[in-house]
Formats: C-alpha cells, sequence, structure tokens
DNA sequence: AGATGTTCGATTGTATACAATTATACATGG
DNA sequence: CCATGTATAATTGTATACAATCGAACATCT
C-alpha cells in the first residue's frame, strides 16, 4: 500500500463525506459558490441531507486541494484566485510541466502514447471548428496523460493538484479560436517530440506550451465571469 | 484576508485540534510513529486527553502536509518514503529552489538579506566544528529566508511543503563534516550571488545545490534509523 | 456624535452515543 | 487440509447535544 493511494481515496464517492466532497468541489469548481463565500455547515449539510461531522471533514479534504480555506472559530470561505497567483501558477507549472513531458518521453507507454496522438488529432478537429468546450476537456485529458505518462508520483500528484487552479483560471480566461488552434499545435508538437524520444525538445516544448498559455491569458485579461 | 492564511491556520496552536495536529505532527517528523504505523482515533485521543473528534480533524490536516495517508474504513497510516520519492524530491525541488533564488534576489529586503549573511557566517562557524544538529537548524533557515524572499506565496507554500520531506529524510541520510562545510559554501555562493544582485547565477546556484544535496545522499545511502 | 460596553443570535468547536464497516478467529463443509 | 461461511471484537463513520467563540446590533457613557 503506497501513501499515493490518498488520491483514490479521494475519489471515495460512497462516504457521506465522500459525496460532499464531490458536490462541493463541483460546485465551487462550475462557479455557484463565488470566490470569498463563506461556506455554512449546516447550510450545506441541509442541502445535502447529512450532519455537520461529514461537512467539517470534507471542508478539511477541501482545503487540502486549496479550494477553500478554514478560518478557526469563523468559517470556510472558497479561495479567491488573484491575477498575481495566475502569473505564479503558469510560471511554477512551466518548469513542472517541461520537466514532466521530459520524463514521460523516457518513461510513456505505447498505449499511453497512442491516446496522446488520438487526443491530438480529435483536438485539431475540435479547434478548427471552435469547439471550446471539447477543447477544454480534451486539454485536460492530455495533460493528465502526460502526468501519468512521467513515471513520477510525486510529479504527478503536484501538477494534478494544480489542475485544480487551471480549472477555474479557464474560466476568467477569454478563450478564442485562434488560441485553440495555436495550442492545438504546441500539443502536437510536444506529443512528436515524446514519440521520436527527444526528452530535451519535449521539456522546451512543454515549458514554452505554458508561457504560451499565459501570454494568451494576459493578452485577454482576466475577468470575474460572474461580474459580468 | 488572503487565502495564504492556511498556514497561520495551521498553527493554531490554541484549539485542541490544532494542539492534537502539533503533537502528532513533531512525534511523526522526530521519528516516534515509525513509516506505516497505524494511528488510531481513540488511543491518540485518550493519550492527549481529547475526544475522537478533535483527533479526526487533526488527521486530515497531517494529511493535507503528507505525513499521514486516511484510508476509509480503515484507518490513518504514518506515510513511508522510498528512494524513488527522495530522488524526485530533489529533482522537484532543485527547479523551484533555482526558480526561488532567482526571484528572491529580485524582491529581497535589506533586513532579510542581512539575516541570510548572520546565517551563512554563523554556519560556518558550527561547520567547522561539526556541530551537526546547529547545521540543521541554520540550513532550515536560511531556505526558509529565501521562501520568504521570493515574493510569492504559491512557490513560498510549495517549498515549505516540500521541506516536511527534507526534515525527514534528513533523519536518514548520514550527514558529514565535510557535506556541511561544502553546503555552507553553497549557500554562502548562492547569498553572494542574491547580494549582488545576479538572479540567474543565484538560480544556477541554488539548483547545483540541491543537485550536490542529493548526490550526497545517494553516496551515503539512505537508512531507516529505526532498522539499525 | 463618537467611543465603549454589553447582550444575544449565529456559528464553529468538542464530546459522546450509536451505526456501519472491517478484520480476525473460529467453525463448518468439501 | 483447504476453502468458505459466520460470529465477534475492534475501529471508523455519522448524528446530535452542548460548550465556546465571534460578530452585529443596540445601549450607555463622555
Amino acid at each position: 500500500m503506497s501513501k499515493y493511494d490518498v488520491k483514490q481515496e479521494v475519489t471515495d464517492k460512497y462516504s457521506l463525506r465522500g459525496r460532499v466532497f464531490h458536490k462541493l468541489r463541483e460546485d465551487i469548481l462550475n462557479g455557484k459558490y463565488k470566490e470569498n463565500e463563506e461556506l455554512k455547515e449546516v447550510a450545506i449539510g441541509e442541502e445535502l441531507g447529512v450532519s455537520r461531522t461529514p461537512v467539517r471533514e470534507a471542508f478539511r479534504q477541501l482545503e487540502l486541494e486549496g479550494l477553500i480555506q478554514i478560518v478557526p472559530n469563523k468559517g470556510a470561505y472558497v479561495t479567491g484566485i488573484t491575477a498575481k497567483d495566475v502569473k505564479d501558477i503558469y510560471m511554477i507549472r512551466s518548469s513542472l510541466e517541461g520537466m514532466c513531458a521530459r520524463l514521460a518521453t523516457e518513461h510513456i507507454t505505447p498505449e499511453q502514447l497512442e491516446e496522446l496522438e488520438e487526443n491530438v488529432y480529435l483536438a485539431s478537429f475540435h479547434a478548427s471548428k471552435g469547439h471550446m468546450e471539447q477543447m477544454a476537456e480534451l486539454d485536460n485529458r492530455f495533460h493528465h496523460i502526460l502526468y501519468e505518462a512521467c513515471d513520477s508520483k510525486m510529479l504527478e500528484n503536484l501538477l494534478q493538484d494544480f489542475h485544480q487552479y487551471v480549472i477555474r483560471i479557464r474560466r476568467k480566461t477569454l478563450s478564442t479560436k485562434e488560441r485553440g488552434i495555436a495550442s492545438n499545435e504546441e500539443h502536437r508538437q510536444i506529443m512528436e517530440a515524446i514519440k521520436s524520444g527527444k526528452p530535451e525538445e519535449a521539456e522546451k516544448l512543454a515549458t514554452q506550451h505554458m508561457v504560451n498559455a499565459y501570454d494568451n491569458i494576459v493578452k485577454n485579461g482576466l475577468y470575474d465571469i460572474f461580474e459580468s
């Protein structure tokens, strides 16, 4: 039994705590609960038909994922993401995603590589059609495959944690068809580098991919999806 | 109020949960609880004179810090650190510590820089005397100053989280006087690079510092302090 | 009016009782 | 003897009652 079963544990949907956790997580990522909104134990417990105990424990897990912040004797608040946070997140990710791509080049399985190729070709279709929703899903999956392929549970968990932020940032970013096409092309290059066994190139491309993604965010600006 | 007050909250020593959390944290880091040992809610509650509720919540926080793993309906287990984990931790740290040193070069305050200088000079004394305990403390502090100085709460928290592992790895590593002297010299060079405003050099040195630290661990080998 | 107490409601913190689950030992059948 | 089933004890999961804390509104004093 490894410590990395943590993620398994978090996906435990069959305990009340697990159900509360998943529901709240989804609601926060979907924006049902706004940034800095206070989450009250009884209110959420009543809404889901459970007592405060599993709610409190779900809160601790959400804090673990960085989605809420618990202030003693006060309450639980949905974390806000500032422009500075976004900058830092992409700075850190650019380094870690690069590292991940490099490692993935040497550890990826044929099955994973095939799924990666499939992903890129499917995404190129949706990119050309401007299907942003599908693009987001495929982008999530593309990076997730690389996380698994890098053969480092440490790095995989770390990048997976950051991905929470990415989903939320995406909601605050104008996603254009142009960026979708460019992003797909970058994915293709990363995939090709991995396929032809060029770790340094994969690293460089993945790092640059993050820089480009951040530049796109800056170019279009961040906005709060609820303030419009 | 920022999300980064999370760390403040964790240091809340005046609630029962806070007390339990700190006690368990210390005991795990000190090795009172061995790796993979099961922590039982009632036993710990009785030992500290509290009920299961604060213990359960403290468990969630310890999981947050990666010190234990909670398996649903089974129990809480002290996480083990494998040789592969150590490798991954230092790989990731080498990148992040470099990034941190680079940022610190541009954001460090005169006070922080002064404490850094003091730290290095005091450590050179203890290094020459072979006072390994004091060296460990000063090393913790040296890196902590840089984390604060980088002016990125994201990066600061991330590196701070990794530091838990560093403390535990240190207990499994033979620390020699020679490595203490070399490490101190590396700290001095990093400090000088920051002082003279050379971000790229600071980054390169900090990255190499981690590589050297890891090489030292590999050279001396890891051992379980309890198996001797 | 402004500053300072004070009361009271709302909310979180903790203890405890009970339910659900798991693991172990033992019994039973092939 | 091994596999399977079952009872039981230990442990975690959840609900609830009560205590402690915080904050806002109101009252009081200067």
